[in-house]
DNA sequence: ATGCGAATAT
DNA sequence: AATATTCGCA
């Protein structure tokens, strides 16, 4: 009998307790919301917290709140409007071109894709919030969904500190930290809301294309195999890529901004006693510092990575086919960035009259 | 019509 | 700084 009432009493409070909870958690959302392109994960476990309390107080205890992963949990219209936002990201699996043989071990499921957003609510972003590019979240087939929402998380705390409280900047672009790939055990599909603007604006700047750890290391991988940076071409680099969706100009872009890092890396900082002539080297295909490649060869690519950051060439798996011979003979042969003209190795057409141009 | 690289814009 | 877009050229 006591027990009854004991428990009676502690319903109530607990009833009492959760709409509250409810409300300050609605309260919230509605704050969210405003950011819900930048923090969807937050805003959707808040939908669902809301979700699981509400069921809770109408007596069905439920114990695990957050059961589903996936928006699963929004079936029922109860929550509010904000559902509505989440508009699941059309996959969009144009293959482009699927030909050639494949040597890579996880290319398969490397489908990212934003599509345009941009729209009026992004006005409502304050400048020092894009400057941060919250946004922009990449990849998300590779993160599992946990360690993108402890990432919206950091962000918030960024965010609220006023993204400066001496902790170490997040980069704009985060991935799995540990680097997995091609575990398609998660079927991640991202539910980025996004704008499909039909047919209307055209001028909408491209959703940019983040390059993640991985991306580059694709990159560096057709680098290499292409010959170098300066030899390699934006669309061969493209097809060697294989990724779903990778443009020409994506990789063009990119590859300018490779290769103006590539060479000489001081020139920002006029002090340094800047030795004209860096003198280059070959490391496993691709021109180094010198510096950089000081020790031993072996590690050498590592170091040049460290140092160089992500511009520095990466170990790859794969290994340098024939064309390696080729590639050294007949790259630009020295120090000054001087290019040499060898047009009888070169089957390609453009390499010829590049280099033409150039002597 | 394409693809490229440099320059420029965001 | 990083990416996108534009421009002139081949």
């Amino acid at each position: 009998m006591i027990k009854n009432l004991s428990n009676m009493k502690n319903y109530n409070q607990k009833r009492e307790r959760c709409s509250e909870y409810i409300e300050a958690l609605e309260e919230e959302r509605r704050k969210i919301n405003v950011f819900q392109r930048e923090l969807p994960l937050c805003l959707e476990l808040v939908t669902q917290a809301i979700e699981a309390y509400k069921k809770e107080i109408s007596g069905t205890t439920t114990e695990n709140l957050y059961g589903q992963s996936e928006c699963s949990e929004q079936t029922t219209g109860e929550c509010g409007p904000v559902l509505d936002l989440f508009i699941p990201i059309k996959h969009s699996s144009t293959s482009t071109e699927e030909e050639e043989e494949e040597v890579d071990e996880d290319d398969d499921d490397e489908h990212e894709f934003h599509e345009d957003i941009d729209f009026n609510d992004k006005n409502m972003k304050s400048e020092w919030l894009k400057s941060v590019q919250l946004w922009n979240q990449p990849d998300a087939v590779l993160s599992n969904k946990l360690e993108r929402l402890e990432k919206e998380t950091e962000t918030i705390v960024e965010v609220i500190k006023g993204k400066d409280g001496g902790v170490s900047q997040q980069p704009p672009c985060y991935e799995t930290s540990n680097g997995k790939y091609g575990e398609g055990s998660d079927g991640e599909k991202k539910d980025q809301p996004q704008k499909d603007d039909g047919g209307g604006g055209r001028g909408q700047r491209k959703q940019r294309r983040c390059w993640s750890q991985e991306l580059h290391r694709r990159f560096l991988n057709a680098l290499k195999q292409l010959g170098g940076p300066h030899v390699a071409t934006p669309k061969q680099i493209r097809e060697l890529m294989k990724i779903d969706g990778l443009t020409n100009d994506e990789v063009k872009s990119h590859l300018q901004k490779y290769r103006l890092h590539t060479r000489r890396p001081s020139q920002t900082t006029p002090n340094n006693r800047n030795s004209q002539t860096q003198h280059f080297v070959v490391v496993g295909g691709l021109w180094v510092p010198q510096a950089a490649a000081n020790h031993s060869t072996a590690n050498a690519v590592v170091s040049a990575e460290t140092t160089t950051g992500i511009y520095g060439p990466m170990v790859s798996p794969l290994p340098c086919h024939s064309n390696f011979d080729r590639t050294i003979s007949d790259k630009k042969s020295n120090k000054g960035m001087v290019r040499c003209t060898s047009p009888a190795m070169s089957s390609s057409t453009r390499a010829n009259t590049k280099y033409a141009k150039i002597s």
